[in-house]
DNA sequence: GTTTATGTTTAGACAGGACTAAACATTTTT
DNA sequence: AAAAATGTTTAGTCCTGTCTAAACATAAAC
C-alpha cells in the first residue's frame, strides 16, 4: 500500500506525535526520527501546501508557474512561511523548487495532493447527502476532518456513497489510485448570448456566493439559456427550467463553470 | 454560549493556527494573542490531558488523588511533559494542582473534559451504527475527530442517532449541558456464582479484548449467569441466552461491568 | 530518625510551523 | 542601462509540546 511513497494516512491510534518515552532505542533525541518521518506520515500543514499547491497548479485558470508569493496568499500565512515550507517539501521530493522562480508537484506530491483532495470531496458529499449540510458549510468542516480520516473511513463513506465522482460543488472526486477526471467546462462569462449549456461546477471559494448561487437554484445539473449579456462586462440575464429569469453580475458567472455540449447524465 | 468557559470548539474555518499576518493590529507579536486564546480555544493536547485526567478521577476504580505519574502513563508522554502540561492547565484555572501531591479538575476542566467524552462517545457511536464499523475500531478513530467536529457536527449525529444515551461499550454520552449518568455497575469479577446479571459496559481499553468479547457474544445489555468461580481468582463460567456456556479468567470478567440489579430497558 | 527509594519538578534542548525585519533577485520603469 | 518597484529568501524569534538529565520532595525502610 503506497509504499516508498509519502503518505498521508495514519498507522497508530494516537494523532499526536507519539510517545518517544516508550522507546527504548537509546539513541540521543537528534539521531532519533520524529513521529512524521517514523511513520511516513506528512503534517497537517505539509498536506494543505501540498492541496494548495495542486489547486493553484491544476485551477480553472492553470498557473503554470506557481510562486511563492501564491501559494502564501492561498494559505493565508507570510511569504516567509510558505518559503520555509516549500523548502521542507523539496527536501522530501514532494515538490520541485526553483528559487526565486517557483514551485512545482513532483509525481509524489500529486499523488498526496490527490489523497487529500478525495478525503475533501467524499466528505464533502458525505456531510451534505448524509447529514444534511448546506452546500456553503461543508467546506469548512471537511477542512478539519479530511487530515484526521483514515482510509477505512475513506472507504466506507466512498461506499454508503455510491463511489461518487464529484462533490456538491460539482468537482471531479479522485480515484483511490490518484486518478482525476478532468472536466471540461468554461466560466458562465465566457458563454454567448443565446447558448445553452449546463452547469458543471461552482465555484467553492465563498460561502455567501454558494448561499446566493443556491438560492437562485444555481447548481451542478441544471440546464440553462443565456438569454442576454449586457456590454462592458455587464450583468448576465439567464433563464431556467420554468423560464424562471435572473440577472446576474459577472462575480456571479464567474464562479460558475459550464459545458456547452449537452452531456448525458 | 458557554460564555467565560474555555472552549473547544472553532470559531473559523480554518483550524491552524489563524494567520497573523492577516491581522493589522500593529501590536508587536509578544503582546498579541495566540490563536487559541484569542478563540478562547484549548490545544488537541490540553484537551487529551483532560479527558485523560477526567477518566483518572470518575473511571470504574475512582481515584481521589490522580498524580503526575498516572497522568503521564495515560497520555503516554514522560512525566516531565506532564508536569509541564498541568501547570498549563492550572494556569487556565481548569485544574488545581497542589505540587507534589495531584491535580484535580475544576468544574471548568470538567466541563471541557466532558465536552470532549461527548464527541468522543458519539462519534464512536456513529461509526458504528452508522457506518458500520466494528466496536473495537472505533475507539481509535473517535480519537482523533473528536478534536476536529463542529459543535453543529456534534448536533446531527446526535440527531441522526436519536439522542443516544450510551456509546457502543455501554459508556454514558454526556449530555449537551455536561451532564452524565453515572453508572451503577460492578465488575464481574465481584460477582458470586448462582448471580444473574445484565452487561451494563465494557472496558474499551484493548481492541483485542473487545474483538473477543465480541467473539463471545458479550456485549452491553446482554443476560448472563454466573455458574461456577473457580477458587483463587481462577476461572469464571458463564451461561448466556440459550445456555451457552463460556469459561473466562480473570482479566476478561475484570473487563465487564455488570448491574446485579434488573433494569428495565 | 537517618538513609534509601520513588515520585515530581526544574532546566535546558529540540522539532515544527508560524512571524518580522533585513538582505537578496528579478522585473519593470524611465 | 540605471533606478525603482516587486517578489523571494535568509536570519533570527516565538510558541507549543515533547524530550532528557539533574535537582528537589516525599514516602518507605531500616
Amino acid at each position: 500500500m503506497r509504499q516508498g511513497r509519502a503518505w498521508i494516512g495514519r498507522s497508530s491510534g494516537t494523532w499526536f506525535s507519539g510517545s518517544v518515552a516508550a522507546d527504548a532505542t537509546g539513541l540521543p533525541l537528534s539521531a532519533q526520527k520524529s513521529a512524521c518521518e517514523r511513520e511516513h506520515m506528512l503534517s497537517q500543514a505539509a498536506q494543505d501546501y501540498l492541496k494548495s499547491i495542486y489547486k493553484l497548479q491544476h485551477g480553472h485558470e492553470p498557473r503554470s508557474t506557481v510562486n511563492t508569493s501564491l501559494v502564501a496568499e492561498r494559505m493565508e500565512v507570510a511569504a516567509a512561511s510558505a518559503t520555509n515550507m516549500i523548502k521542507k517539501l523539496a527536501e522530501m521530493n514532494l515538490v520541485q523548487h526553483t528559487p526565486y522562480q517557483g514551485v512545482e508537484l513532483t509525481p509524489a506530491g500529486e499523488a498526496v495532493a490527490l489523497e487529500v483532495l478525495r478525503h475533501h470531496r467524499l466528505l464533502e458529499l458525505y456531510l451534505a447527502d448524509a447529514l444534511g449540510y448546506d452546500w456553503d458549510e461543508v467546506d469548512a468542516e471537511a477542512d478539519r476532518l479530511e487530515h484526521v480520516i483514515s482510509e477505512e473511513f475513506e472507504d466506507k463513506i466512498d461506499r454508503v456513497l455510491g463511489h461518487p465522482t464529484t462533490d456538491p460543488h460539482g468537482a471531479p472526486i479522485p480515484t483511490k489510485d490518484g486518478n482525476i477526471e478532468s472536466t471540461d467546462c468554461v466560466p458562465l462569462t465566457q458563454v454567448e448570448a443565446g447558448a445553452t449549456v449546463v452547469i458543471v461546477q461552482v465555484n467553492d471559494q465563498s460561502p455567501e456566493m454558494l448561499r446566493y448561487l443556491g438560492a437562485l437554484g444555481l447548481r451542478p445539473d441544471v440546464t440553462l439559456i443565456v438569454r442576454e449579456r449586457a456590454p462592458f462586462n455587464g450583468p448576465m440575464t439567464i433563464a431556467l427550467e420554468g423560464n424562471v429569469q435572473h440577472v446576474v453580475g459577472v462575480n456571479v458567472s464567474d464562479s460558475i463553470y459550464v459545458s456547452t455540449t449537452e452531456q448525458g447524465t
